[in-house]
This record gives structure tokens, C-alpha cells and sequence, in this order.
RNA sequence: GUGGGCGUAGCUCAGUUGGUUAGAGUCCCAGAUUGUGAUUCUGGUUGUCGUGGGUUCGAGUCCCAUCGUCCACCCCA
């Protein structure tokens, strides 16, 4: 065994099992995207690391130490993606896609970070997300806001709930961070070890650290809202009454701070508290700046991403994993005479009935040793054809899970009766 | 990167204060039934006890190291 060579760490397998839902989930995204009017948009997993560095952020974990960066054969250091919405940017912009333009666009996928796996965190994971580009009113956050509520609904996931906060824009929060650094080094020696760390990197963490200790001192921090500037208040306000217009349910949660330097304004999260302590299952927010930033004609934009082991496995604990599809038909074949009528015979039922799941018994065997593959396979129906069946031409059905007689059928209407009996 | 739990058959697990040849269920194969599954009965196959070292007359069991895995911190979907 530890000769064996496993997965990379943190990288997993979705085995047969699992893929059911996967699929479930996949087309449950793709036909709500469409639904809203949101086109595919399909990236590289690589790209230049610098085009990370320069949207998520230089000083992030995510960018510090989290990228899987590797240096071309040609000396030029790229980066398996850690988020989709830098990859999107960059190709949306390199193709025109944004010049002026409104443009809705969805993704799913791949990502990669260089964490500790844990639960609801692997180093390969999924996301889809969507990215709506040119639009800068909050009817637009309110549209993709109730598409996720629409997304739970369709997959009925239930334990999920919204939490919303403005960050204004990035001036309003550059002040805002100023007065937040000066209160806490007032407060240094209250500070645990990591929110010292956090003072310099992102003193806004500080505000959502989990420890208790610190609770008083957070509570009488300057506030992110009342350092907003009068054009993102309103905006906040205006996307809440739009929330309530759609009947969302919601609570702002002025700690909520997401993690990549581009968002301003509008951020939000859907939380679970039944997957431990990776709850987020959907986040995203607006990000205003990013585009100009990457060299583009600046123009508003906002997107989500879904994390999708998170909201699989929420679906697992509540629903558990839906029905595999068993083939209707499992055809037995015993002899070289009937091995051959019966390549015949499934090419033609495969030719009259699109549609039909039928496996073929390959690999030989007794009758007998068939018969237990064809229980195995979940058929509801075992097709036997053997010399008996070849001398009458015809072909024995027996039903696997239901009490019922075993018939004779002609191989001549044997399409059109299968019909009527299985499809 | 830090901390804790766990590594025994393909899978789920038991294994006593250290004591002979490491077990059960399941799965798989064969037979009971010479062309009939699932149920029942009988028989059979399956192991570098994660890996390496140490203590001991003797290690699945104790010690050290290492790898893997899970959970949590950090961070994030």
C-alpha cells in the first residue's frame, strides 16, 4: 500500500456515487443562469501570476502563500487559478467584451489554493460563479442576489441564510481603515497574536475574529457604516428595499468583510451553520474598480462564486444522495451463436428506442453468474437469449423487482413491446 | 504554517495487562439448483496491522520519527 501512488493531498475524487448529484447540481446552475440571461464563458486554469497579484491582492494568504505557481518552460511564472472572477476580467477585457458594454456571464469549474484541507476546503475545488459587467445600480446586486435565493429553492436547500453589508467605495474605505488602525494601536496589548498580524494586512478582519476575548474591544471599534460616503448608503438602501420587494430574506451583518482587496460597496454571504466552520456556502459582492485596474475601460461589475462541495454536502446532510439511473434492460447471452444475435439484437433496440439505458452481459459466464450481474446492475428487466431462444426466435424477459410471469417475446416486435413494457 | 483525533482484508470495524498461525461482517468466487438473480445453506479467496527505526525472549498492542487522513486555528467558496 505505500508503494501505491494516491491523490494529491487535498485533491479528490467524485466517484460514481456522487456524480448523480454533481449533475443534478450542474444543470440546476446552467438552467437558473440561462434562466436570468447569463451566457457560459469557459477560462484557462492557468494564468500569468501577475494577473492575480494585481486583482486579488499582493498582501492576501490567497496570493502570499496559497497559489500553486509554477514557472513555464519558457521562464514566465504562472498560476493555477485560486478564484474565477480575475480569469473572467482578464478575458473579458481582452476581447472586448466590457468596452461599453452590459454583459452577463457564468462559469464553473476548477480552482486551486494550497491550504490545509479540512472540511468544505480542499485544495482542488469547484466553483461556479457568475459576473455581471457595465450595470451600476443596485438592481443589478438585487438580480443576483435573487437568483442564489432561486438556486436553494430549486435544490431545496433550506438552511441557508443572507447576510449583507455596503463597504463603500474603496476612498470612503481607505479613511474608514485609517480611523480602524489608529483605535486598535491605541489598543495594541488587546490585541491577540493573529489581529496583531491582521493590523497590517487587513485591519478589517479584526472586526469578524472569532475569539472572545477581544469581543468588548471589537464592539467599541469605530464603524464601517458610519464612514460610508452618501453615494453607497444609498445605493445599500435602495438594494434592500429590492431585496424585500423580492420577498429575500436578509440581515446586514456589518462585520461582513470579504477577503479579496477589489470588492467595494455591496458585499454579501450565504451562511450554513451545518457544515462546521467553513459555512459559507455562496459569497460575492461589487467590485467597481477591477477592471480599470487590470487595464481595462473602467466600468461597474459585480459577481458571486458557489462553492460547490460546500453546497453539495449541505445537500447530502439534508436530502442524502438522489437514485442512481439503472439501465432499464440487461441482456444475457449464453454461446458464440447468441453472442452475436445479440450485438444485433441491442444495436437495433439502441436504433428504435433513443433513450433506452441497456447493458449487454459482456465477459461471459453461467446463466447463473450473468443473472447476479444483471441484479447487481439495478435493470429492472433481464433479456435472455440463448440457443432455446434462437431456435424460436424469440426472447426471453424476466422481471427483476416485481412479481411477475416471465414472457416469451418475437426478436420481430420486440422494440415496439419493450416500449409499452419499460419505457 | 500551528494544534488535536485516527491509520488492522476492496469496504465497515473488533483485537484483553505485550504472548503461538491476526479475526468478524460485507464484498467476490464456487456449489446446493447441468438455463434463472435477489432470499437461504455449505465451502473458498483476500493482509508489508500506513512506513522506518527502537525497547523486549516476544510488538497490531509500548516508545521515537515519518507519511497519510479527519477536525479545528489561520484564511476562504
Amino acid at each position: 500500500m505505500s508503494q501505491q501512488i494516491q491523490a494529491v493531498r487535498g485533491m479528490k475524487d467524485i466517484l460514481p456515487q456522487e456524480t448523480p448529484l454533481w449533475q443534478r447540481v450542474e444543470q440546476t446552475l446552467r438552467d437558473t443562469f440561462s434562466a436570468y440571461g447569463y451566457s457560459e464563458i469557459r477560462l484557462p486554469l492557468a494564468e500569468k501570476t501577475e494577473l492575480f497579484q494585481r486583482s486579488i491582492g499582493e498582501v492576501t494568504d490567497i496570493v502570499e502563500k496559497e497559489m500553486y505557481t509554477f514557472e513555464d518552460l519558457n521562464h514566465e511564472r504562472l498560476s493555477l487559478r485560486p478564484e474565477g472572477t480575475a480569469g473572467c476580467v482578464r478575458a473579458g477585457i481582452e476581447h472586448g467584451l466590457l468596452h461599453n458594454q452590459i454583459q452577463r456571464l457564468w462559469y464553473m469549474g476548477a480552482m486551486f489554493r494550497h491550504e490545509r484541507p479540512q472540511k468544505g476546503r480542499y485544495r482542488q475545488f469547484h466553483q461556479a460563479g457568475i459576473e455581471a459587467f457595465g450595470m451600476e445600480g443596485p438592481d443589478i446586486d438585487g438580480e443576483l442576489i435573487a437568483m442564489t435565493a432561486r438556486i436553494w429553492k430549486s435544490l431545496g436547500v433550506t438552511s441557508l441564510v443572507l447576510q449583507i453589508n455596503s463597504l463603500g467605495t474603496l476612498a470612503a474605505r481607505q479613511i474608514y481603515r485609517g480611523h480602524l488602525v489608529e483605535y486598535f494601536n491605541g489598543h495594541r496589548e488587546a490585541l491577540d497574536e493573529d489581529s496583531q498580524r491582521r493590523l497590517t494586512t487587513n485591519p478589517l478582519r479584526i472586526l469578524d475574529s472569532k475569539n472572545p476575548d477581544m469581543r468588548e474591544l471589537i464592539l467599541a471599534a469605530p464603524q464601517l457604516s458610519e464612514h460610508l460616503d452618501a453615494e453607497s448608503l444609498a445605493h445599500f438602501e435602495r438594494l434592500k428595499t429590492l431585496l424585500d420587494s423580492a420577498g429575500v430574506l436578509y440581515t446586514v451583518n456589518p462585520r461582513l468583510v470579504r477577503g479579496l482587496d477589489y470588492y467595494s460597496k455591496t458585499v454579501f454571504e450565504w451562511v450554513t451553520d451545518q457544515l462546521g466552520a467553513q459555512g459559507t456556502v455562496c459569497a460575492g459582492g461589487r467590485y467597481d474598480g477591477l477592471i480599470e485596474q487590470l487595464g481595462g475601460k473602467a466600468a461597474p461589475a459585480i459577481g458571486f462564486a458557489i462553492g460547490l462541495e460546500r453546497l453539495l454536502s449541505l445537500i447530502e446532510s439534508q436530502a442524502g444522495l438522489p437514485a442512481p439511473q439503472p439501465p432499464h434492460l440487461y441482456l444475457l447471452v449464453a454461446g458464440e451463436h447468441a453472442e452475436r444475435a445479440g450485438v444485433k439484437l441491442v444495436e437495433s433496440l439502441r436504433d428504435a428506442l433513443p433513450g433506452l439505458r441497456l447493458v449487454m452481459n459482456c465477459g461471459g459466464g453461467s446463466f447463473k453468474s450473468q443473472f447476479k450481474r444483471a441484479d447487481k446492475s439495478g435493470a429492472r428487466v433481464a433479456l435472455l437469449l440463448g440457443d432455446e431462444e434462437l431456435a424460436k426466435n424469440i426472447v426471453g424477459v424476466k422481471f427483476l423487482r416485481e412479481e411477475r410471469a416471465q414472457q416469451e417475446i418475437s426478436m420481430d416486435n420486440l422494440a415496439a413491446s419493450l416500449r409499452e413494457l419499460i419505457l
